[in-house]
DNA sequence: CCTTTATGAATGAATG
DNA sequence: CATTCATTCATAAAGG
């Protein structure tokens, strides 16, 4: 697997700074690494120490590694949502009566578009994103999704391991992962 | 991070899967209804929605719905903002005085900084672009610029035309080093 | 062929 | 933290 970019051109080398951060596959690998590894939320002593290290292999700022673990949980955490979501629509939410889905109508185009603030607040009719996923996170389905998530979810945080460890976290083959979207070669 | 595709050319063994998505004349369609009728960042809920609508004409993905609009969204504005740009030059409001223009976004400076949670505070010594723009957007000669895309621009969104000036001067120096002890957790 | 354009995807950086 | 914005990367399609 080449990796990535690693361009030359651009930012990355340090130019005269004016744009962002693009770490190097060094630094991704080591990031991910400490992720996996179980941090996620670095403290600032942490974010430091994490900095000057990772500043051998190219220009860092603690900023970077800050926002990188932001990122990365973020996304992390919306991924999963999103396929918690999923299920919970496919498993549990039928329409009233096997009709297609309730909420989406044909918007056709602005001719009849009956005043947008209507139909934005139309569809806002979802319940609030966080809310549902944390209940959606109770119930059992969670075990099954988790299944094809890979098992990037390491112990710390939040609940301390005593409680539990949904799987067997094996370090599969992290990475690529996604919605199994339409695998990538 | 967690891929790097890079996928050299066309996946020798890769099944024929398929790289990225590819919307079919139909979904495109109804995405740009429903982008039109004001929709433009449609929450999780609703992207799940959306894709099981379209799904029906052709293999699509949560994901796939969300980044359309995410770029749908993130392109319009850009052609937006460039126009207005041009519009800027062209006519009244030469900068200040001769230095070129008021940087769109430009970030810079902001060292390193040691705090942590409030970390954000220390580098936030940048200009709201974002706002800016907004701004821009407000005054009248957004209207000119509109002419050429017909109704495809909502008119829902946003505030109401109101005069205001162009520029925030209030450029009011940030210099606020004070740093005193920032007592962080 | 090689550039240019359009667009799906990814991610750094912010904001609230 | 969740969300959103701006940029950038990677490709496929279009045009010289």
């Amino acid at each position: 697997m080449t990796s990535v970019p690693v361009k030359g051109t651009t930012s990355g080398g340090g130019v005269g700074g004016g744009s962002r951060w693009c770490p190097t596959p060094e630094q991704v690998m080591l990031l991910e690494g400490m992720y996996r590894g179980g941090l996620k939320t670095p403290t600032a002593t942490q974010i430091q120490q994490i900095t000057a290290r990772l500043s051998i292999y190219g220009k860092i700022q603690g900023k970077n590694v800050f926002y990188w673990f932001q990122n990365h949980k973020a996304r992390d955490r919306q991924k999963l949502r999103k396929k918690l979501m999923a299920l919970y629509q496919q498993h549990c939410l039928y329409p009233p009566h096997g009709q297609s889905f309730p909420p989406l109508h044909q918007v056709r185009g602005v001719e009849d578009a009956p005043s947008c603030k209507k139909i934005i607040n139309k569809w806002k009719v979802d319940l609030p994103s966080y809310q549902t996923c944390k209940l959606m996170c109770e119930c059992p389905l969670m075990t099954m999704m988790m299944m094809d998530q890979h098992g990037t979810t390491s112990y710390c945080e939040r609940v301390p391991p005593k409680t539990l460890q949904l799987f067997p976290v094996t370090t599969t083959a992290v990475s690529e992962d996604d919605q199994s979207s339409t695998t990538k070669p």
